[in-house]
DNA sequence: ACTTTTATTAGGAATTATTATTAATAATAT
DNA sequence: ATATTATTAATAATAATTCCTAATAAAAGT
C-alpha cells in the first residue's frame, strides 16, 4: 500500500473507510450486509426508502432481509453515516401556520415550536432552490436532545 | 349579529369563519366532523399525531372513525389550514452528509438536494432555539411542486 | 318544511411501513 | 483453528395509513 495508492482512493471508498472506522469505534462487527447497505445509500443520489435500499441491496445479497435493512439504516444514521430526511415513522400535525420553526428531539420524539423573536426577519432561502419549481412551504427543522432529556440522561 | 360582536370575536371563531370558506370555495361540504377535526388541531399546541386528534375529537363525537380524521387531516392540508411536520409517510435516507437542504414536491413525492451556491454562507439558526437543548441537525426543506409536475399539470 | 342529490361518513377489512422473536450464521478475539 | 457473541434471515407481530361499501347527512331545489 503505497502513497501514490491512498491518494487516488475514490470518495466511495474513503467514505467505506470511515464506515469501517466509525463501525470499529462504536465496537460494531463490519459485516458484508452493513457494507453494501452503506454503500447503496453512498452511492445513491436519490434519498431512497427502506425499501428501495432493499431492493438495491438485494441484486449484490439476495438473502439480505429487511430487517436487516431497517436495523442497519437506523445504526447508520446513530454513527453519522448517513441522515434521515424529515420526521420518521408517524404524522404530527400543526395548526399554527404564523413562520415559525420546529426543534425536534431526536429521544423522546417531542416537538417544540420556535418563534422568531422581535426584530429577526424571515428565514432567507437558499439560491439554489431558483428554477426548482413554486416553494409553497418553507420547513425549517432542528433536531437534537431536547432540555428535558438532557437532564433525564445525566441522571 | 352587530358589528361589536364581531370585534370580540375570538381567534377561534376567526379561524373557523376562515374554515367554513375555505370549504364552501373549493365546494367541500362543512361538516361536523370536519369542524370538530379542525378544532382539535387549531386550539391544540402539542402537534398532535392523527392518533391524538382521533383521542381528541372521539371525547365530543363518539362515533367519529379513524379514516375519517386521516381524510379530513389531509384535505385540511390541502386547503392550507393546517400544516404537516416533516415528510408524510416512508422514511428517506440521504448519504451525502455535507450542508445542504431539500426540496420536496407534494405532488410526485420527488426530493431533490438545494447545494449552497459558491459564496453562500451556512443557515443562520433562529436566535429562539437558545436553550432548548443540543442542535445536532438542521434540516431545511421546501415544499412545493417541482418543475416536472408544473409541466405536466399544464398539459 | 320536504325531497332529491350526492358528498361524506362509520365500520371494518386491507395494505403498507416498521419492529420484534428466535434459531442459525459469521465476524472478531483468543 | 476455535470459541465467543454480535448479527442475520425468516417470519410473525405491530403500528400507521388507506380502501371499500352501505348508510347518513349537507346543500340545493321545490
Amino acid at each position: 500500500m503505497n502513497q501514490h495508492k491512498t491518494e487516488i482512493k475514490t470518495e466511495l471508498q474513503n467514505r467505506l473507510a470511515r464506515f469501517e472506522e466509525q463501525c470499529r469505534a462504536k465496537g460494531l462487527r463490519v459485516t458484508q450486509q452493513r457494507r453494501e447497505i452503506f454503500c447503496a445509500v453512498a452511492q445513491s443520489c436519490e434519498h431512497p426508502s427502506a425499501e428501495k435500499v432493499f431492493q438495491a441491496v438485494r441484486r449484490a445479497m439476495p438473502n439480505v432481509s429487511l430487517d436487516t435493512v431497517y436495523r442497519t439504516l437506523a445504526s447508520l444514521e446513530e454513527m453519522d453515516l448517513l441522515m434521515r430526511v424529515g420526521l420518521s415513522s408517524k404524522a404530527r400535525f400543526d395548526g399554527d401556520l404564523r413562520p415559525h420553526c420546529h426543534f425536534v428531539c431526536t429521544r423522546c420524539g417531542e416537538v417544540y415550536d420556535i418563534f422568531p423573536q422581535p426584530g429577526e426577519g424571515p428565514l432567507p432561502l437558499p439560491a439554489g432552490v431558483q428554477g426548482m419549481g413554486e416553494v409553497k412551504q418553507v420547513n425549517l427543522q432542528l433536531r437534537g436532545i431536547c432540555k428535558k432529556c438532557q437532564q433525564e440522561h445525566k441522571a
